[in-house]
Parts: structure tokens; sequence; C-alpha cells
DNA sequence: CTGTTAGCGCCTTCAG
DNA sequence: CTGAAGGCGCTAACAG
């Protein structure tokens, strides 16, 4: 590896000299300029981002904590991020928690350790004791994405998961479903899962109807667990007639898992999901979703965070729009009910009852 | 920020001591120890990862180049990746060219600067001079992913491009179809595309049938230029049968252009792909395609990688194996054609040729 | 067993 | 305009 002192050596001058080139310094004269400037060509030579960080403490690094990268709707926001940051000259740190809530607090260890100029979260659970104390006492800028900080003076970049999740479940009431579930990955690996539920009771209530169930399913599971936990849901006595899930995803296979049960969507069932991947609209029934801007978030985010990072800005959330969008996954329910729906409703079928 | 002298002040010993029992250096007493680890819970003290590395030439960091994080089949081999790195306590960092190849060489320069261990490549063209440049001269080892190399003494893993198109098109070819093109993104931004068309090509002349074209549409571009060039394909006089796409986001793209244009896929048209992305099976008509294990190549990949780091193996190319996934979108061909094929094979109806 | 010391590669006053 | 020198945080001999 070739270093200052090799290129000072060939350019006849002192390192500091080379320095001030490379940095764009301006008082150097043209001559010597052009010298040190044909030795690190001559030389293929590359500052060694090291030396100079452990100097200037900046890393022109940013951390950036995913639940998994092959999410599209994570995807999408990490493409975001990258271009953001791109753009600025700095490089990101990608890690993964694969929902693990564990893995949360020892990838941003890890991250800061690094000396990240700035982190962009995306954890299972803000309102968990490491992370919100990270929160807290950390000095490196931060900004959570997806996620609803649990506390003020904590940045953030989301959609109003609860408002959105009423919308959808709206819909849904409108075209005439009375038994309408909740299914969503575990409650513990996503914030986001726990307030778009509380959207759906919002909705449910306000409608004059019971919550009929929230179930938790093994979301990264094997697919003989995932098909036998919908079908305990679905193979009951007044099943229900539309399913909301906390993510499209989960809404995708929980289609392929009814369609192996025989039912058929959204004939038999109507599916509904969260996020507006861009899979959702190639599938066939296409599904019904609310669409949250993924890329322009993780833009949004990283904007923010460069504000925080030179006091711009305070830290605030930043609320983007989101926007239902229909899909045959999701339709009219052909009611041979009773037009009182109420009587229908009932405690949880199966499985643990959430609140 | 604290740092190690902060932590040996407070435990009372030097910086070397702490140095010593945070590295877990057999030689230190059980008492000093408990002080200093005490300490460093009291502070919250975290190693600055660069000083460390300054000194040990060690960074623990892998840096990832990859075309895009979007696609499917590069966010599942970046899974890979970051599980296999993870495992073995190395962070990523990860950048996207967006299929600019000027970017590639960008890229892979700031990656080096950032003093990663190793890189994991997946370049627009291998065979580009500052690329090949890199390749050879580089001491940091690195191993190319989908592209396959073109000079010995490079590491990759990849499938066989050739033999998968060959595979597919032979496919197409037992199905009836004797009018079957080929349509690709820019050949400049993809060796695989180019390989690929290779095999279409052998698969086609085996059969005694002509090369129908290849044609390259705008991949990455706006939804109406794609369509305009969809449409001047497949809206001609003795219209192909069959479409090969070299990857399947092209051709779940390519089956909404012909959906738009009125055709019906596979009834007016057969399309298929190549990668095996997940969305393909879920789509109606499912995708057909060239499945590639894209996490497990990820995996592969970094095993390789550390192989070269520490010396216990030489650069070689890995293949890996390749599958057909048959789907609806590739049928039979409903042959009111004359047996003999070839009477309508001809020059490219439309387009560049290329070869 | 523990402290002292010499850098790793680079930037940045401070003199010259 | 340019060189010399100190030090960023840490590890690794080398003494003691």
């Amino acid at each position: 590896m070739t270093t200052i002192q090799d290129v000072a050596d060939r350019a006849g001058c002192a390192i500091s000299t080379v320095s001030r080139v490379l940095n764009g310094s301006p008082h150097t004269s043209e001559a010597t300029r052009e010298r040190v400037l044909q030795a690190v060509a001559d030389l293929g030579y590359r500052v060694n981002t090291l030396g100079r960080s452990l100097k200037t403490k900046q890393t022109r690094a940013l951390g950036v904590l995913i639940p998994s990268v092959t999410n599209p709707v994570f995807a999408s926001s990490l493409a975001g991020i990258e271009e953001a940051a791109r753009k600025r000259g700095f490089d990101i740190i990608v890690t993964t928690s694969n929902y693990a809530p564990e893995r949360d607090s020892a990838a941003i260890g890890a991250l800061s350790s690094r000396g990240v100029e700035g982190v962009l979260l995306t954890v299972t659970d803000p309102a968990e004791a490491e992370i919100r104390a990270f929160l807290r006492d950390t000095e490196v800028p931060c900004v959570l994405l997806y996620n609803q900080p649990v506390e003020k003076g904590v940045a953030a970049v989301t959609v109003d998961n609860r408002r959105a999740t009423l919308d959808l479940a709206r819909e849904a009431i409108r075209l005439g479903h009375r038994r309408i579930g909740y299914i969503s990955g575990a409650f513990g690996s996503s914030d986001r899962a726990r307030i778009r539920y509380e959207g759906y009771c919002a909705a449910m209530e306000e409608a004059g109807l019971e919550p009929l169930f929230a179930r938790e399913v093994p979301f990264v599971g094997r697919d003989i667990d995932f098909l036998a936990a919908v079908s305990a849901l679905v193979e009951v006595k007044d099943p229900p007639t539309a399913l909301l899930c906390s993510n499209d995803l989960l809404a995708i296979r929980v289609i392929g898992a009814a369609r192996t049960l025989g039912l058929s969507v959204p004939d038999d069932l109507s599916v509904a999901g969260f996020d507006g991947i861009d899979i959702g609209r190639m599938i066939a029934p296409s599904l019904a979703t609310i669409e949250q801007p993924a890329t322009a978030m993780g833009r949004t985010a990283v904007d923010l965070l460069f504000a925080l990072m030179n006091g711009s800005r305070d830290p605030e959330t930043v609320l983007m729009a989101h926007r239902f969008r229909p899909g045959g996954s999701l339709a009219a329910h052909r009611g041979e009910d009773q037009p009182d729906a109420r009587r229908d409703a009932r405690a949880p079928i199966n499985g643990k009852q959430n609140r």
C-alpha cells in the first residue's frame, strides 16, 4: 500500500505539501502541484481514509440498520438512502436485524464504533430500553425510519401508520365486510404492526364492530407452519370475509396460503396489505394496500439526518403521505349475512388475543 | 467520545492494560481485569475502530458493489453476503452503480480507499479496461459475483449464463416456437446479457433457426419509451411468438407492455426471463425462467473471498447450478405455421442488430 | 503481570 | 510557499 510519504518522496517534497494539494489548499505553487499530481498518478496513490478520519474525525460514512434487504419496502428505502448519501460523498454501512430485536443494539453499537457520522435506523422496537437509551444518550445524529418514536427529541421519517390502517379498514367496511381479521408478523418484531393494529381497531369500533381477532403468524418461518396458522384462522365457523395484513409480503403469503386451502381471493376471502411494494401490482388479483413512498422516505431521512448533522434543524418526526391503493384482492362482500353484523362479532376464534 | 485513556484513568492502569483485557490477552490479573471492565461499563466505552484499524491494518469490513438494491436478484445476493459477513464479524459497505459503467471504478476506488479487506463486485463489464486493471493490480482480495471473468486469476461466482440460456431457448423451441426474439437491457450495462444472448444464438443455430433479433430496450427508462420499444418488436408482420428476456424484471415489464398492447401472454406471445426471483412465481401467468440461487451465491462468494483473504485458496470461478423453472408465461406454440419455420427466419425486423 | 514507547497514515498548526 | 512536528485512538513489542 502506497502512502502519502511515498508520494512526497517521488514528488520531492514534504508530506504536508502533498496533503495540501490533495485537499485543495490554496497555498501551493502550480509547479509543485503538478509534480505532486503526477506522482499520485504514477503511484496510483489513494488516500487512506482511516488515517484521515482519525485525524479529522470525519468518516464520511453513514450507518444503516434495516430488518431485511429482501423485503422490497426496505430495499427501496435503502436505494433512496444510498443515492442521497452518495450524492453527498458519503458511503453507507448496511446491517440487517432480520427482525430479531436483540440484534438491533448490537448493530447500532458496531456502527457507532466505526465512527459513522450519522445513523438511519429501522428497529424492531423503538420503545425497547436499550434502544431508547441509545437514542437519548448518543451524540451521533440519528433518524428513525418507519419507526414512530416514543419520546420527543428523536428524529423520524414515517407515515401515520395508525391513520393509514384506519383508512384501509374503513375501506373494507365500506365494501360490506363485517368480519374482518387482522394478521401480522410477531408484534414484538415491529412497532408498525402494533400501531397499524390500533388503526384497525379504531375503524372497527367506529363502525360499531368488534375487532374480530389479531393473530401473529410466523412471518419468517417455514411454509408449513405458516399454512397451518392461516388455516386455523379461516377454517372456522363464521370465518372472516376479509383479512388485513400488517405488510404486503405477509399479505401475498396469505393469499398463497388461502389458495392452497382452496379459497378464492377475493370471492371467498378478501385480503389487503400495507407498504405498496411493486409486486402487489403484478400479482393477480392485484393487492389492495396502503402505499408509502419508500424511496422518497429513504431520501428524506438522509436529508433530515444531514440537517441534524450540521445543526440546521432539530429532531422532529416527518410524516409522509400515504395513499390507499385499490386492488382486486379486496372486493365487495357478497353479503348473505344478516344486516346487523355485530351479532357475528366475537372473541378471538383462535390463537392468542391481543388487546 | 470516550477513549481508551479515559478507561485507563478510571481503572487506574495504563492504556496497554486496557487494550489487553479488551482484546482478551491472557496475561492479566483477574483483579485489574475486573476494574477495567467496570470502568468500560461505567463510561460506556466502545473501541474506536479507526484507531485500531490504523494500527492492525484490519478493518473487518468488506466492500460490496451491485447494480441496484431494488432488483430482487441483487437484494437476495446482498442478503447472503451480509449474513455470511456478519457471521464472521465483518461489516459491509454497500455501493450501487445503477448499471452505469462509469460508476463502477469510482465505487471500487472509494471502497479500497476505506481499507476494506475484501471486495465483492457485480460490475457492468468485467472486460472494461479500468476494471481489468484493478482486478489485476489490486492486492485486496476480490471476487466477482454474477460476472464471468475475462481472464485467469480472477475469482468469481456465477452460473453458466450461456448454457442456461441455451437450455431456456431449447425449451422454447421444444414447445414449438420458431420465431423467438431476444430482448435485453443495454448490452453495455451487463456482460450477463451479452453472454446469455450467445446461448440463445447457439440454441437457435442448433435447431437450424436463424436468431430472430436481439433488441436492447431502455431497461431503467420511462414506461412510455419502454412501451414503444416493445411495440416496435411485436407489432410487425410475422411477429415473434416467444420473447426471451435477459432478466426477470425485464420479462415482467415486457409482459405488462404486451398486455397494454392488447396481447395475451402466453396465447399471443410467450415470455421467459432469467434469474428466478420470487415475484415470478406470484404473478399470473407465472414467469418461466432460469433460477439461479442468489442468496447462496452471495454466501458462496463471501466464503470464497475469505478463503482468498487467508490464502487457503486460489482465485477460481465457481459455477453454481441453474435450473429451468417452467411457468405459464411460456406455453406451447399453437402452430398455424408451415412446418419449416426457417422460411420465417429473417434478419432483424427492427432496431440495431447484435452480432 | 503491567507500564512505557513507538508508530499506523494523515492533517494541521507553526515556523521558516 | 513549503517543511517540521505533534497527535488522532489504538496495538504490540519491549522492559521492568
